[in-house]
DNA sequence: GATATTATCACCCTAATTGGCGATGCGTTG
DNA sequence: CAACGCATCGCCAATTAGGGTGATAATATC
């Protein structure tokens, strides 16, 4: 975004009275500019390669292709285009489909103007927003990972060494790799067991990948 | 949160000055109360318990337990106190880990004390709050998707190996598990190897995780 | 029906690697 | 100074990897 350049808002929703809630946020909205309003996702790629926009916000459940394959499309074909999903439904399944699919934000229609506004902003910028109910969701996502819950304090030598074991190199290439001697790997690994609570390669490296450790 | 009542902030936190700063922020918000202050960990439990915070704003680099840990603690004892982690670093390890430990919310301290005491009410309320970047990492982290395509044909016998190989069981154990001879499970193990075109545990191990082989 | 082919199972041998035990020194940080 | 990360080294037993051989039973394929 340059500063002196409105931002380029696209709307693709469905409801009419809310499309047009939208366009008067949009309109009355000092540092962006309204470049395009439809009610269905018919042409997707002609309409978003002809605007261009910044920020496209996008209804989950609109006629022609639904808004997570839209949403999907536009990501694959137009990286730059940032795409901020919208739906009065919080539904956990959709939430994470869009997320997958290079959504950058995810809000609720109920969502106040002003807040709609900060999203937009964000989203334009690079960033993600997500609304604070959608933001729960993805935590309790996470809480509902049990390997994740340990946390372990790695060295960055012992990173490095473990990533390499990863690929799997023996202790003799690693030490080849980063000019170490052998025992000095030795050592590093036997420090690794400890830490990740594992007396093998095969568990090391399951645990060093499902805890990204690597 | 009941309306009329301040919400109770507990502060833990090593750096004098980063500490007396948020003191300042909470001390002159109409709608919020501090009622501890801490440069560390230590009785961690009872701290909680005697203080009843509604909202815990935690250090990841303090000294006694870490921030994390201290999360954890603090979730697992206390499910209504919500923990919001602050850091310098937006590193991905911790970010994941404080996530998946149940803090509610994670912000980074260059955040502004109108950010902060926004995220501290969404917090307290029971939502969840992440910083901009924040949001972005989780973001990345749902779009890793999977695009591995190597045909791979392990017999049922070989798929059951292999996920004993990357559970961390050696060839005698696997043997026993499955009431077979060390050497068949050897031998196994060397066609497993064949179509998987590594020879070694480890990057067996680790093809079988990221080719979802197991 | 005869003939591959394949999955499964079992064994032997050797060399290399790994895992667990120990120890030392050096530099930084608290 | 103590604690820690880091690098180095030795020893020994267990495990693993790679090279074979060969039997059985089920399933294709001719």
């Amino acid at each position: 975004m340059i500063e002196n350049k409105k931002m380029r808002i696209a709307i693709f929703e469905d409801n009419q009275k809310f499309r047009e809630s939208l366009e008067f946020t949009i309109v009355t909205t000092a540092d962006m500019e309204l470049c395009g309003s439809f009610e269905d996702t018919n042409r997707l790629e002609q309409k978003i390669a002809a605007l261009l926009p910044d920020v496209v916000l996008m209804d989950i459940n609109i006629p022609g292709k639904n808004g997570i394959e839209a949403a999907k499309e536009i990501k694959a074909k137009f990286p730059a285009v940032h795409v901020c999903m919208q739906t009065v439904f919080d539904d956990d399944d959709k939430i994470f489909a869009s997320l997958c699919n290079g959504a950058s934000g995810y809000i609720l229609k109920n969502t106040e103007p002003a807040k709609l506004l900060q999203a937009i902003r964000e989203v334009a910028a690079g960033g993600s927003f997500f609304t604070p109910s959608v933001a729960k969701k993805v935590l309790n996502f996470f809480s509902l990972q049990p390997m994740h819950s340990e946390y372990i304090q790695l060295t960055e030598k012992e990173k490095e060494v473990l990533k390499h074991l990863v690929d799997g190199l023996s202790y003799k290439m690693i030490a080849d790799k980063i000019n170490l001697s052998f025992h000095t790997i030795h050592s590093h690994i036997k420090n690794i067991y400890d830490k990740l609570h594992v007396n093998s390669k095969g568990e090391a490296v399951a645990k060093a990948i499902r805890n990204k450790l690597v």
